[in-house]
DNA sequence: CCTATTATGTGAGCACGCTCACAATGCAGC
DNA sequence: GCTGCATTGTGAGCGTGCTCACATAATAGG
């Protein structure tokens, strides 16, 4: 059970290389499975041995592409919750850059705000692994006591948002989706101090 | 050709009629545009001589049920900004309650956070005449001057989150969803306070 | 080695949203 | 009324994403 392994292994490699490049050059809609097989030289039904839709594929490559989870910089110390939460958040967003113009997809199932539209748990790893940075972070800044349930379902909503943004940022440098991402969280953390205050 | 206009009108009815029907009994994606021009005793190219998309029906749906605009309860004082918007996204939650379950493709397309991404102006309106108002209700309350555009983008984002929760929201009376509006905007008003606070 | 069993590949075919060439119908000008 | 034009209705058919009954290939047991 080597040779039969490893062809398998080669057989998804092969599709998911041809959906990339197909993706990246046609768009995610204008690439049909029929296309993604024949550029992977495959029949159509093999490739849903492999991926159970469409979506499955792109979201596999976005999934990926988090796999190797950015060496977390150390400790680098950022002064403020901002900074770090910002500095977290664009190096998700470095992660993403490849796909972001195929990633309306993968924001509307994946990363779906409703944790419990998740189809597949395939997307499920973006969604925990960034929050519990997100966590973590706050933890650290000691204002953890803030982070209800409810702040984390808003937080994942202004992300998502700024996501969205992102796919369609028509500026030059998409500063402008930074300078959105940077004003929904100075919003958030000012809210969590404000929450942390009534709690003290 | 008065005839002919009564009877297009009244085939445009039985069409969102017998839509509204079957949305309503088996859901959105389950319902074939065959059913509903069944149900509506016409030809399925019919029906795509009325609406140009399945989702341009259920659009139709939810922007008609915003026709008669809610009176705005003449100028019905509210204390806060925060009570004030509050009562304004919930008046527009009660007009779209009866469509709450099958909300989603008119989130992702109609009131998609993307302005650009508008395939028709059918939603536009919905977008526009609920942020005209939050503009007209922060301005009663001497805010408006920390209403940038990113505020506007980060509102609906909001706005769009708290809905798109709600769609799936399994509390009773859906008390999570209110619970999500109010923290929400208490965030979005509190950030404006500061916003303003420095430009003062 | 040969056979039985399991794993993998195949493409015709399904149901869907939607289109288009054409048929039926309604109405104006005579 | 009849003819000609415009409007509305029709359903076979297209291209999707995806399935399934079957073919093929690979491995395990003897």
């Amino acid at each position: 059970m080597r040779v039969t392994a490893e062809a398998k292994e080669s057989t998804r490699r092969k599709i998911l290389d041809a959906a990339q490049d197909l993706f990246r050059t046609t768009g995610f809609e204008a690439t049909t499975t029929r296309d993604i097989a024949k550029a992977a030289g495959i029949a159509t039904g093999t490739l849903f041995n492999y991926f159970p839709t469409k979506e499955a594929i792109v979201t596999t490559l976005v999934v990926d592409s988090h796999a190797r989870p950015l060496r977390r910089l150390a400790n680098e110390q950022h002064e403020s919750l901002e900074e770090a939460l910002f500095a977290h958040a664009a190096a998700g967003m470095r992660l993403l850059k490849p796909y972001r113009k195929y990633l309306t997809p993968v924001l509307d199932t994946a990363m779906s705000p409703l944790v419990e539209a998740q189809r597949d748990d395939l997307g499920q790893s973006l969604r925990t692994d960034h929050l519990e940075r997100v966590v973590e972070l706050t933890r650290q800044h000691e204002l953890d006591a803030a982070l209800t349930p409810v702040a984390l379902q808003v937080y994942w909503t202004l992300y998502l948002g700024v996501l969205s943004f992102w796919t369609n940022d028509k500026s030059p440098k998409q500063e402008d989706t930074l300078a959105l991402l940077d004003q929904s969280l100075a919003m958030f953390v000012s809210w969590l101090r404000g929450g942390e205050e009534k709690s003290n």
